[in-house]
RNA sequence: GGUUCCGUAGCUCAGUUGGAUAGAGCAACAGCCUUCUAAGCUGUGGGUCCUUGGUUCGAAUCCAAGCGGAAUCACCA
């Protein structure tokens, strides 16, 4: 079904090509909604064709104005600005809209396509890539340390993006990476077999990830003081200080025997990675977000060092005299990359391609979107040019979706400085100050202690949510820890509560007069406020697929706050409930509804649950 | 130095495939609660859209050069 929109274009094309005998091409024809200032619901821009039509614009304008009143019955009146043509719709229209959305649950969404989740089998190579799922990772968090604010932006981007794919109608798999190997994990286990004395989360009643995480601190700490004596003894610059240290050494040897698989060391690891897992998944839980599938680089690296070895024997790489094996990738100017180590083991760009094939044979999907920060460009546009050159046909599928870093005012966080700011200890904080603030508006005195607990969790990770995706994926971010999140304004509090308003209303009219309200307004006149409602509403569907399509939580959350603004503006001046004209009556409570309806569908696909009352 | 990204109000950010007089919020000031939730609404002040050229009927948007900032150019992940 065509949109109305792609109605009056289609209308447009035909006008002029009636009038002229020329072809206008479709993309030339540009209707978009009218400027506030001007009377009018969508404007057509005439400049394009002024040419066939040997018009002036005004002219040109006013000549199509006629013609498409008299074609579509749902053109009420034109007004010429300009070279502007606006086009008023009729009331009919905007009314038959509003009924039509009314009874749908999903709007705006696109129904999920069938038959799609059967998937892998025979016959999906044959399938456009569209229909293909979409694999979306996220999250990837090393298991030495505790989850940060730079992990919040990459989870919450994550989880909406996927939402937002599905509700463009994309099958999507969520997956973690877990990077579970590696020098950085040995250091937690070394200092924690050293001085750790057998402490468990049970009996220091730590988070299993911050207990890890401590201990990961305390070997630096060890190891700096152990580097900074050896440099003063040997004068050896701080890198070879380091290096050289003992307790580098012992972490390297413990690397070693993991590769090599000791019971001993194996058991640690797996031990400590538990508690890891624990502490994550109970951050992931408070922050609302889920996975469908867990990938362990334990698990893929071996993978990639296979795939590696094949592209070796089909001459697709080279070895060097040492014994290292890269991929020449001059033909892309770029430099030569390393895929193994003279040793044998494997670096970070072998086990990405391990767990890219492993992907590809699990789902076959269309694309592959990683959601990583924009520090890993350079390494995913290697990536990307490695898989071409082995030949594999996922190359093209994978997306890096780059997004910027969360700056501190003093720019970067740096764990040395101790500017961390904590997953877990943000998402307290704000908490504590939704219950503040509400407790100071006094809005929750008839609340119980549970349904006050849960309100809290719903302002404070709606603030905290609404503040981070509101901000294009792409650009770096300013997060101020002195200045609490707001919750004035442009904020996920301000739109959760313009929507607890309108449930407040909804529950005084009752279900049976919502019912009843659906038959009752046809022909209820439209003012300017319910006119912009109806306007952003109109607006919804197009905007998930183009943020889906854009991968842009961000234009959903303005859309959210455009929405929440036009409501709170008609609420103001018009009441609903006490408006004597009963149809006029019936009609806001049916605008209310879809109002409430599309906030909370687009704070869904924020991953932002909307409260009944605050 | 090469490559990529960013530069819009004092601050944080919007601004669709180029379209009308560039918009919000915060902060400041002034108003609006006997009426469905004032976490709201209304108003005032605040701009060299980094600069200079180019393309165009039309440029914050596209192109080029320059300036400023960030990331990256690892046998780290």
């Amino acid at each position: 079904m065509l949109n109305i929109e792609e109605l009056i274009a289609a209308s447009v094309a035909n006008i002029v090509k009636e009038l002229s005998g020329n072809e206008v091409k479709p993309d030339s024809i540009l209707i978009q909604k009218t400027r506030k200032e001007f009377e009018g619901d969508f404007t057509l821009v005439v400049f394009p064709f002024v040419r066939f039509l040997r018009q002036s614009p005004d002219q040109a304008a006013d000549t199509i104005g006629k013609s498409l009143l008299q074609e579509l019955d749902l053109v009420e009146k034109y007004q010429v600005v300009k070279g502007f043509l606006n086009l008023t719709l009729t009331k009919a229209f905007w009314q038959s809209f509003l009924l039509q959305s009314l009874d749908n649950e999903q709007f705006g969404y696109r129904n999920a396509r069938s038959g799609i989740g059967a998937w892998p089998g025979e016959g999906i190579e044959a399938e456009e890539a569209d229909d293909r799922p979409l694999v979306v990772e996220f999250s990837s968090p090393n298991t030495n340390k505790p989850l940060h604010l730079g992990h919040i932006r990459n989870n919450l981007l994550g989880y909406s993006v996927s939402l937002l794919q599905e509700a463009a109608g994309k099958k999507v798999v969520k997956v973690n990476l877990v990077n579970d190997r590696g020098i950085h994990i040995c250091k937690s286990m070394l200092a924690w077999m050293m001085t750790g004395d057998g402490e468990t989360p049970e009996t220091s009643g730590k988070k299993g990830d911050k207990l890890v995480g401590e201990y990961y601190v305390r070997f630096e700490k060890m190891l700096r003081e152990e580097a900074d004596a050896l440099a003063r003894e040997k004068g050896l610059s701080d890198d070879e200080a380091r290096n050289e240290a003992p307790l580098m050494k012992q972490a390297r040897e413990l690397l070693r025997k993991w590769e090599e698989h000791d019971p001993e060391v194996v058991s640690v690891w797996e031990k400590m990675n538990r508690w890891v897992y624990d502490g994550f998944d109970r951050t992931y839980a408070r922050m609302g977000i889920d996975f469908d599938k867990i990938y362990y680089e334990s698990d893929t690296y071996l993978l990639g060092r296979k795939i590696v070895l094949e592209g070796l024997k089909q001459g697709l790489l080279y070895r060097r005299e040492d014994g290292s094996v890269w991929a020449d990738l001059a033909d892309h100017n770029m430099d030569a990359k390393l895929l193994l180590r003279a040793d044998g083991t494997s670096v970070y760009m072998t086990q990405d391609i391990g767990t890219a094939q492993l992907r590809y044979d699990d789902y076959r999907p269309g694309k592959m979107i990683y959601v990583v920060g924009n520090e890993q460009n350079h390494h995913f546009s290697v990536l990307k040019k490695v898989l071409a050159l082995l030949g594999k046909p996922y190359a093209d599928a994978i997306h890096h979706l780059s997004y910027g870093m969360v700056e501190l005012p003093a720019g970067r966080m740096k764990s040395r400085e101790g500017t961390v700011v904590d997953a877990d200890d943000l998402m307290d904080e704000m908490f504590a100050t939704a219950g503040k603030m509400t407790e100071e508006l006094g809005k929750t005195q008839d609340f119980s202690d549970e349904e006050k607990a849960a309100l809290y969790q719903t302002i404070g990770l709606g603030a905290l949510k609404y503040f981070i995706l509101k901000v294009d994926p792409k650009k770096n971010m300013l997060f101020n820890p002195e200045e609490s999140i707001d919750f004035n304004g442009n904020t996920g509090p301000f739109i959760q509560y313009t929507y607890a308003r309108i449930r407040s209303v909804l529950r005084k009219a009752g279900e049976a007069r919502f019912q009843a309200a659906k038959k009752g307004f046809a022909g209820a006149p439209v003012n300017e406020k319910e006119k912009q409602l109806l306007k952003a509403l109109h607006d919804f569907p197009a905007t998930v697929l183009e943020a889906a399509e854009e991968m842009s939580p961000a234009r959903i959350a303005n859309y959210a706050y455009e929405l929440a603004r036009a409501y709170n503006q008609f609420y103001h001046d018009h009441s609903v409930l006490n408006e004597p004209d009963e149809a006029v009556s019936n009609f806001r409570l049916c605008l209310s509804h879809l109002t409430a309806q599309t906030i909370h569908n687009a704070m869904a696909l924020l991953g932002i649950h909307v409260p009944e009352r605050m």
